[in-house]
DNA sequence: TCCTAATTAACAATGATTCTCAGGTAGGAG
DNA sequence: CTCCTACCTGAGAATCATTGTTAATTAGGA
């Protein structure tokens, strides 16, 4: 599953439109970091993102990799895999399960659905692995957030 | 959406069941612990759990509550949202998409499948929110892993 | 009741992520 | 094309979540 280069060229355009969009410097590290993660086809952290992009700019520290990445993030440009950062959550019901997810809040509520549990896996997915369960998260707007913020926009990391 | 009485108990005999099955002790700590998690109806982190069983075990250390969390884990009685801990990962595909997890090694492949996109919320969603989309985890084991540890164990914690 | 291995509390240590600040640079104004 | 300034970056210290170490404590079988 290796990133296409009209892919990787799409997503290299997006960036620089976004980025001057929200008026925000196209500099050499941002072009390198976004470029990296963009080609990557599996999902690095940080370091991982720092570590290669060393090899072409070796002074680049882990602290812009990081200011970067947040800065993608809060411009849609990027996405984290799962909640990103904050501390572990737990969750003492196991019994199969989903999540409705607020994304303002970023609180999240389970519900059951025997469906959900095992959907169709669509053919692709053998290519990757043997498949065991399913699970649905549903993004949207919790109800105590429709009240508080209305229109409370992006970048709701922390907590 | 609060714990019902009845699930809660359900809950704790499970828990007690569990430990014992293990050959681990049961203690005035691991119960409350445990107690305080099975009856948030959120999913609470270490420190809020840890605040918690300090109304009523003042001398209770957050060590003490991680170690319990990440034992109840490896036993199965409990889970955690998204990737336990280790570091925030970064995914520049914007497009919707869904993931297959490997539940030996967390790696984590894209894949995108329209039907997944969004799919028919169940009614009783409407109570928590106001959906926007859905998206995906297929659980299973990646074939990377199916070759290498073809009947690795549970608590694949860290990394 | 006694004994021992399992468990706990306190505190130090680690790893991820963020803050502070002084120097550097993109890119619009002239 | 050069200058200027606000935005960026790198370095190192600081912070926050989580884990390791150790001596004292306790569950629960003998």
């Amino acid at each position: 599953m290796k990133i296409l280069p009209q892919e990787l060229l799409d997503r290299i355009g997006c960036f620089e439109k976004g980025l001057q969009r929200a008026g925000v410097k196209i500099t050499h590290q941002r072009q390198e970091i976004f470029r990296e993660l963009a080609q990557s086809p599996d999902h690095p952290d940080a370091e991982m993102v720092c570590r290669s992009v060393r090899k072409r700019v070796p002074t680049i520290s882990l602290d812009t990799v990081y200011r970067t990445l947040w800065l993608l993030m809060d411009l849609g440009l990027i996405s984290t895999l799962g909640a990103s950062r904050a501390s572990t959550r737990f969750d003492a019901n196991t019994k199969p399960h989903h999540h409705f997810v607020c994304s303002r809040c970023s609180s999240t509520l389970d519900f059951s659905c025997p469906e959900f549990d095992h959907l169709d896996i669509p053919h692709g997915v053998k290519a990757l692995g043997y498949p065991e369960k399913t699970r649905v998260e549903v993004l949207g707007v919790c109800l105590q957030c429709k009240k508080t913020r209305p229109k409370a926009h992006n970048s709701e990391r922390r907590e």
